[in-house]
DNA sequence: AATGAATGAGAATTCATTCAT
DNA sequence: GATGAATGAATTCTCATTCAT
C-alpha cells in the first residue's frame, strides 16, 4: 500500500513545518504557496526549467508575476522548493517506512514499491524529478546530490543487513547495489514519464524490478 | 577490453555516417570542429549546458566565438553533436559489438562492461551524457528519446532471446528489465561522475551490476 | 538665537497654511503624518530618495506600507511634502525675522545664522536638504527652484539695499552674491552632513562665513 | 584663458591613459565609449540620472542598448566614468594649473575662472555634475566626497599659504573658507545650469565671486 | 482608518547570434 | 575561413501603488 505522494496526501506535512513564506506573515495565503508549487510541477513537466518562463507559471497558477516572488526568491527557489517539498518528504517517508520494518527482502521491496507507487499517481511530478531537477547544475550539486547520498546510504544499510543476516550475497558491494537499484528505479521512472505515463503500469514495473533485484542478491 | 570512447578511436567510427556539418562544405579543418566539441564537453560537464556560455567554449576551444557557428548551427546543435558524435557511435558499437557474440549473458555482460567501460575513461563525456544531454528539453524528447528508445529495444532483444533459448526466466517482461538495466547503468555512472569518479571505478561496478542482474535473470 | 527647526518648533509655523493631504479630509492622526515624515527624513538621509524603499519608510514609522497612501498621494509627495512641510517653512522665518531687522549687514548675518543654525541641530533634515532633494529632477526643477528663486531674490533685495544705502559696494550684482552666499551656505551644510557633523560645528561656521561675505560687500 | 574641458581639449587626456573598455580588445571603437559618454551626459543633464534609462542613452549615441555594456559594467558606471573622465580630470587641472601659480591671492582667482569657466561652455556636463553626480548615493558617498575633499584641502592649502604669507587674515579657517568658495561656485554653476545658462554668463561671474572673496579674505 | 497581500508595468541586463572586416 | 564588436530580443525581478478586508 504504497500512500499517495504529496500535497493530496497530508500524511507527509506533518504540521507543515518546512513551510516557508518569506515575507508573509498572516494566514490563508498558505495555499497560494501550494498553488505556486502546483502550477510549477505542471509547467516544469511540460517545458523543463529552463524553457519555462516565471510568468506561464504565475499564469498557471493564477497568480501575477510578482505574487511568485512573495512566496519564492527566485525562480530557482521554486524548484529547490519543489525539491525540499515533494522529494525530500519522499525520502523521509521511505526512510521512516523501511524502520518499521525487520525483513531486509521485504525492505527493499517496500522501497521499490514506494518510489515507484508515489510516482506512478503524479506523472508531472515524476517528469520533473527525473528530469527539471537535474537542469539545475546547482540544485543538483549542492542541494540534491548530498540528499540523495543520504538515501542510497540508506538503501546500502539495507543491503548490509540482509548480509549480516545472512538473506544476501556476501560479495555485493552494498553502495554499488544501492546506486544500481536506484539508477533501476530512476531509469523506469523517466521512461515512464517520457513515455505513455499509463496510471497503474509504473506501479507494476516494482514488482518485476523487486523479484529481479532480489532474486539477485538472495543467497539461497 | 572494452575499447576507448569516442575521438581517439577511430575505430568506433566506421562510416562517419551520422556527422553532419550543416553549412560546411568542405571539411578542411576537421579538426577544428573536434577542438570546438572537446572544449564543449568540457565546458558543459563543468557548468551543465544552461550555465555554459557559448563564448566559454570558444575560449575552451581557443577560437573566437563566431567559429563556433562556421561548425555548428546553434548552441544547442553543438549539444545534439555531441549527443551524435559519442554516444550514438557508443551505442552503434553496443549493436556492433552484440551482434558478434552468441550467448544471451555473455551479451548482456558485455554490453554493461562497454557502456560503464567506455565512460570510465571519460568523465567529462560521463557527466555530459548523464546530466547536460537531459537539460535540453528539447533534444531529451525529439531527439534522444528516440535513439534510447532503439537502444532498450536492442537490449529487450537480448533478453528475449535469452527467454526463448531458456536461458533467462519466462516471467520477466523484457522491456521492463531493459529499461531497469539500462538505468541502473546510467544510474551508476551519473554518481560516479558526480563524485570522486576515481578511474577504474566506474568499470569495476560493472562486473557486479553484471552478475546481480544475470543472476536476476537466469532461469537456472 | 537661532531657533530650533521644523516639527519640535511649533513657532515655524503659524498657519500650517502649506500643508496638503491631498486625499484626507480630516486630519485626526496629524501625529501619525507627522511620524512618517519624520521617518522618511531619517530613511531618505540614510539612502537617498531612489534607494529608499517606501516600505522601508513605513517600517521606519511603524505604519503598514498602505498607511504612507493615506497621507502622501506617492513616494516623490513625500519628498515634496518633507519640501514644504520643512524647507518652505524655514524659507518663510528667514523673511519673516529679515523684515524685522533694519540693518543689511545684520540681515545679512542673520539670515546665515538662521540657514546653518537650523540644521546643525538636524543633520538628517540637513542631508535631506541638500542632497535627496535634488535626487528628484521633476521636483528640483518645477518645484523647489521656483521657490529657491524667490529665495534668491529675497537675499538680493538685502544686498540692494545694502548698496542704497552706501552700506555695500555699487560693482557687486545682488543676484550672483545672493547666488554666490546661498552656495556657500548650501556647501557647508552638504560637507557637513556628509562628514562627521558634530552639533555645533556647523553653526561655528556661520560666523565664519558671515564675516568672510560681509567683508567681502563692504563699501568701507 | 580658461582651457576648455573634456572631450573637446585633448589637453586634458595626455595618452588617454584612463581609458578603460573592459570587454574590447582592439581598435577604434575608443570612439563609441566617448560617443556613449557624451549622449549620456546629454540625457543626464535632461532627465537626471534615475529617470533616464539605459535605452535612451543607447538611441541618442547610436548605438544599440547592449553596446553600451560593451564599454560600461552598468548604468551607475556610465556616472562613475563620467565622473572619472570628466570631474577628475579638472580637479586635476586645477591642482596642476595652481602649482604653477606663486601669489596665494592669484591662485584662488584662477581656480575660480578655471571651475566656472570650464562649465560655462558645457551646460550639460554642469547640470551633470551639479545634479546627477548627486543622485547615486553611493556614487557620492564612496566615490566622490573623497575626492572633493582632497581639491577642498587643496584649496584650503592655498589659504592656508596666503595666511602664512600674510596676505589673508589670519582668522579664517583655511577648511571653512575653501568649503563656502567651493559650494560658491558650485551654487553659482547649479543655478546657471538650472536657468538660463547664456555662454559667458557663469564666466562673467566668476570675476564677481573672485572679487568678493578675495576681498573677505585679505588681510589689507 | 489601517493593513499588507497582491498586482503588473517597467527596466536593467544578458547572451546567442550575426556580419563587416 | 576566422574574428569579435555589435546587436536587440527576451527575461527575471523589483517595487510603487491599490484595494479587499
Amino acid at each position: 500500500m504504497v500512500p499517495a505522494f504529496g500535497v493530496t496526501e497530508p500524511r507527509f506535512s506533518p504540521a507543515d513545518a518546512g513551510r516557508k513564506s518569506p515575507r508573509i506573515g498572516r494566514r490563508a495565503s498558505g495555499d497560494k504557496r501550494e498553488r505556486i508549487l502546483r502550477a510549477a510541477t505542471r509547467v516544469f513537466a511540460r517545458k523543463g526549467f529552463y524553457a519555462t518562463r516565471v510568468s506561464e507559471v504565475a499564469r498557471a497558477a493564477g497568480v501575477a508575476d510578482g505574487t511568485i516572488y512573495l512566496y519564492f526568491k527566485s525562480k530557482e527557489d521554486l524548484l529547490t522548493s519543489l525539491f525540499e517539498d515533494r522529494v525530500e518528504r519522499l525520502l523521509a517517508t521511505v526512510k521512516d517506512t523501511l524502520a518499521r520494518i525487520d525483513a531486509p527482502e521485504e525492505r527493499l521491496r517496500t522501497l521499490i514499491e514506494l518510489q515507484l507507487g508515489v510516482l506512478d499517481g503524479e506523472r508531472d511530478l515524476a517528469e520533473v524529478i527525473t528530469v527539471s531537477l537535474r537542469q539545475s547544475t546547482r540544485l543538483l550539486r549542492q542541494y540534491a546530490a548530498p540528499k540523495f547520498k543520504q538515501y542510497l546510504e540508506t538503501i546500502a544499510a539495507v543491503v548490509a543487513d540482509g548480509q549480516a543476516r545472512g538473506d544476501f550475497r556476501a560479495e555485493v558491494v552494498p553502495m554499488e547495489a544501492a546506486r544500481a537499484l536506484f539508477g533501476a528505479l530512476d531509469g523506469l521512472a523517466l521512461t515512464w514519464a517520457l513515455g505513455q505515463a499509463h496510471p497503474g503500469t509504473l506501479r507494476a514495473s516494482a514488482t518485476q524490478v523487486a523479484t529481479l533485484f532480489l532474486r539477485g542478491l538472495s543467497a539461497r
